[in-house]
DNA sequence: AGCAGGAATCGTACATGTACGATGATTTTT
DNA sequence: AAAAATCATCGTACATGTACGATTCCTGCT
């Protein structure tokens, strides 16, 4: 019985990792975001520190860890938020979105503004943008939308569209905390309101086919 | 005349340091950008590590003067790029903002992409505005606009709404370069029209004057 | 049971950013 | 000119992320 015993291992290393990631986790909610070291960690778990690296790549991968956690619990908000209008559904996301990211710079800042260099393995296209929960969410809602006659175009499309807009309002207001950009709600709000009356004005060609960009 | 003498001093820690910030470009040039270690930088230069510090704050302060270097040649490049049509101008703006950005992400990211925890050192809501030459470029053609009947509103505000769109589209398209935005070139196209687009049909209001928000 | 091969764990070592305080030079004050 | 204060420079030390290779342990096969 290979596979059981496959499966135990598996099993085996699969709770090691939760164990670490909820170490880090307290560790982060006692000490900090920049209170989280390997070092720190493996002793927490009694572990060698470089046992953590059986589990986790590099310490991004455990930051990384932590914000998916994060995110899933922000998806999860966001599918249990109901609305009756479905730009209204849409406004709901924006503004979860936007809260989860004034709330939770660092978690933000890991998923969303460093580098993500995995190549696409063997994704396609929709898988990509499907793969992200929230994309889905919000694609899904999109769609809604473009059902009721509220939106035209490729829903895909626009929800990119979207996500840059709330993402560049959000990633500003968490960067540059002291430009005066006003009332951050405020702020957040009038980007929102302002891509989707404009949305609601055109209709949305899909994004071009081209391969997936490489910087070289 | 103890003031000739000061500004001689001045003078010569201004070479020093500029000297660093040459070998700095030149070790970033010749070794890439993880090739630049305060280490290296201070043999470069003949000095003892340590001493780098007395010209830079720590190592981001390094990154952040050569980006400015850069961005200098961006704003200028900008100046010097004429347009007829004040639109069009805005859409310079925009194309040599992303040109730049898709062209020298590290660059972009110490500028635009990591806190900037700098309180407002008396700074007025305008003068932060306008200190970055960027900015400033962006609302004089957003003025030019205005007084050419083809915007209404705010400039500031417009301006900052261009902003965090131009922002969250290069920003999204550097840190995800794997995921299906398409063509890199006609996105940014793309958000730009959309966002010139809407904001032609609309009256802008300023940004609310709320106190400079500060996360706790 | 015994053994070979792989996997998990860890000890050591290195490069790095940078805090702290010493030391010598330079400027200012007396 | 002598003393005091300021400042540039640097030696040392520490915490950190992590590469490399040894070591121990488990698994499946004979």
């Amino acid at each position: 019985m290979p596979l059981s015993v496959q499966t135990r291992r598996e099993k085996q290393k699969a709770k090691l990792r939760s164990e670490l990631v909820d170490a880090a986790h307290k560790l982060v909610q006692e000490e900090g975001y920049e209170g989280l070291t390997i070092r720190k960690l493996a002793k927490r778990v009694g572990y060698a520190p470089m046992s953590v690296y059986s589990y986790f790549a590099d310490k991004q991968d455990i930051l990384f860890a932590l914000a998916e956690d994060a995110f899933q619990t922000l998806a999860k908000r966001i599918k249990d938020h109901p609305a009756d209008d479905p730009i209204e559904a849409l406004k709901v996301i924006m503004a979860e979105y936007a809260a989860f990211g004034l709330g939770n710079p660092n978690e933000y800042r890991t998923v969303f503004m460093t580098e993500r260099v995995k190549p696409p393995e063997g994704k396609t296209f929709a898988e990509m943008q499907e793969g992200n929960p929230l994309m889905k969410v919000l694609i899904e809602r999109v769609e809604a939308c473009v059902a009721a006659g509220r939106l035209k175009g490729d829903p895909r499309a626009i929800a990119t569209m979207l996500w840059a807009v709330g993402h560049g309002t959000i990633s500003l207001l968490i960067t540059f905390p002291f430009y005066p950009f006003g009332d951050q709600q405020a702020f957040v709000t009038r980007m929102c309101d302002f891509a989707l009356a404009a949305l609601a004005t055109q209709d949305v060609p899909p994004l071009s086919e081209a391969p997936v960009n490489c910087c070289p």
